[in-house]
DNA sequence: TTGAAGTCAATGCAGTTGCATGTAAATATC
DNA sequence: GATATTTACATGCAACTGCATTGACTTCAA
């Protein structure tokens, strides 16, 4: 997927790391995707935010969620305007900053939640479950861990 | 990012493991591509694509891309449009096979390619060289590896 | 060999994303 | 306490993606 031979840039053994984590993340979600879309169930993004505003029934903001799920503000704020659309979630003015809205999971969105979970748990149970012990899953939440500890850039 | 409480379709020991999947990679690749866009140089997409043809300099199919790159078949068809367009690429009939196109890196592809891999590889550098040993990060590799050693599901 | 089935690519259309910018409210500065 | 800066969110436009389908060739099988 990417490494190059010109050296000295980087170390031989963090590019082959880099290429690994690329291909094992677009290979579990293209599964992930594809079995959401076999069952006519919205995508990943959706059921992140589905998840995020169940666990928060106080109430959410926009921002919260694009530092969460590191999705950009504009497509935060689009992918929330179809939701509410579609009835999962409802925004109501935000009492502490007029300038944001607070977020709210409806009873729909909820059962939308439920609905999708199965199917995603699934493709974890398989990509993951299946081929990692327990340890190694360890291992490895330990590894990704570290990489992103690294916030700015 | 994901989680859920609802138990026994997943192991808590996989499901954390695959949220620090979707947030390692979410992250590292949001820094490359701001690092590549901020150089205005293409996407990551782009890259890999010249790096594959710099590879195969006999010629590549884009069957072949899409099985490498794990890029959606009509994505790879118009990908490579546009970098054709660009002139980074040429597609020739390919003899063995009429219905397939081969694909070769133009020079000016190659020049990208270079001009690109630095800014890349600072990135990797930095989420991963920089965070890890080189014993880590080989545990990584084949940590992920045996992720999407799973072929199919 | 011929036709049925499979493979390699391209594309119209609708939906989504990225970029740049805009509006409004909150916070900082003096 | 008025102005400047920053923060929260929205949006027009152009580019990109997913879906479904098509066209063109290859392969398989009788």
């Amino acid at each position: 997927m990417v490494k190059n031979e010109s050296q000295a840039l980087v170390s031989e053994a963090a590019e082959t790391a880099w290429i690994a984590l690329l291909r094992a993340h677009r290979d579990a979600t293209n599964a992930a995707e594809a079995a959401l879309r076999a069952a006519k169930l919205p995508s990943l993004y959706w059921y992140d935010v589905l998840l995020e505003l169940k666990r928060a029934p106080e109430g959410l903001r926009a921002v919260d969620l694009e530092r969460r799920l590191l999705i950009a503000q504009y497509n935060v704020s689009r992918l929330l305007k179809r939701m509410e659309q579609a009835g999962l979630l409802k925004r109501a003015p935000d009492p502490a900053d007029a300038r944001g809205r607070l977020l709210f999971l409806t009873k729909q969105g909820l059962v939308l939640q439920k609905k999708m979970w199965p199917h995603y748990a699934g493709v974890i149970e398989r990509r993951l479950g299946a081929t990692l012990s327990e340890a190694e899953a360890h291992r490895l939440t330990a590894l990704l861990s570290k990489v992103d500890e690294q916030d700015p850039a």
